[in-house]
DNA sequence: TTACAATGTGAGTATATAATCACATAGTAA
DNA sequence: TTACTATGTGATTATATACTCACATTGTAA
């Protein structure tokens, strides 16, 4: 592959990693595990305001993470790939190695 | 587990997968695939000043995602977890569904 | 010692991102 | 029609991030 491509999809993997990498966004993500949402309940269990939660939200639908359809006045959310939730416990891996670390850490006092 | 926790993991999980939505980053993580290296050997791979190589390296340490070693005047770097590569696999289906996307938008034209 | 090489860091600037408020749009229902 | 509801968006501001340059630090080697 041309380094040029390569250049152009470490742009696009950065942009699907860059539409995770945000706390509400993650929250948005674990509400959405349960069952497609609306803007609405979203917003509220999640706690922001609703235009807040819906630039987050466009952000994860260009990125390719989330898809909606339109119901009435609502708009409804939900992951476009269960592959995304594959992706947590690929970091809780990395949060539970630190967790080691700072327990050795510790001890080592 | 209380909110106040839960609300504390997606801060911890963002501040990862941060660490690695960059494209520069992303390009030392393939680099550091086949082996540890040291900075300057990073900075020639993916084409940067070492100054910025030598802060990005830092962004990912502190997450946790890269460690090094010293050798001399050299640093050396190398991945702390194998399983952030299990991520690209994870971010690739989420591109491959949008090429998929693409392809079926151009065949209704 | 001096000179050099690899790395890291402070300061400044440019750009990107997040949040908020006010308002526009679009569907619903009386 | 009018009034209402859910959502999205423009404009603004605040904050975070990326990059560059100059310089400090640390180890090596003459």
């Amino acid at each position: 592959m041309p380094d040029n491509n390569k250049q152009r999809l470490f742009e696009k993997q950065a942009e699907v990693a860059k539409a995770i990498a945000h706390p509400l966004r993650i929250a948005i993500i674990h509400f959405l595990k349960d069952g497609e949402q609306c803007v609405c309940d979203i917003a509220e269990r999640v706690g922001s305001e609703r235009s807040n939660i819906s630039r987050h939200l466009s952000v994860m639908v260009k990125a390719g993470v989330l898809e909606y359809r339109k119901e009435g006045l609502k708009v409804i959310y939900k992951l476009k790939c269960v592959c995304i939730l594959d992706f947590f416990s690929c970091v809780t891996d990395v949060l539970k190695q630190q967790a080691k670390d700072n327990e050795r850490l510790l001890k080592a006092l």
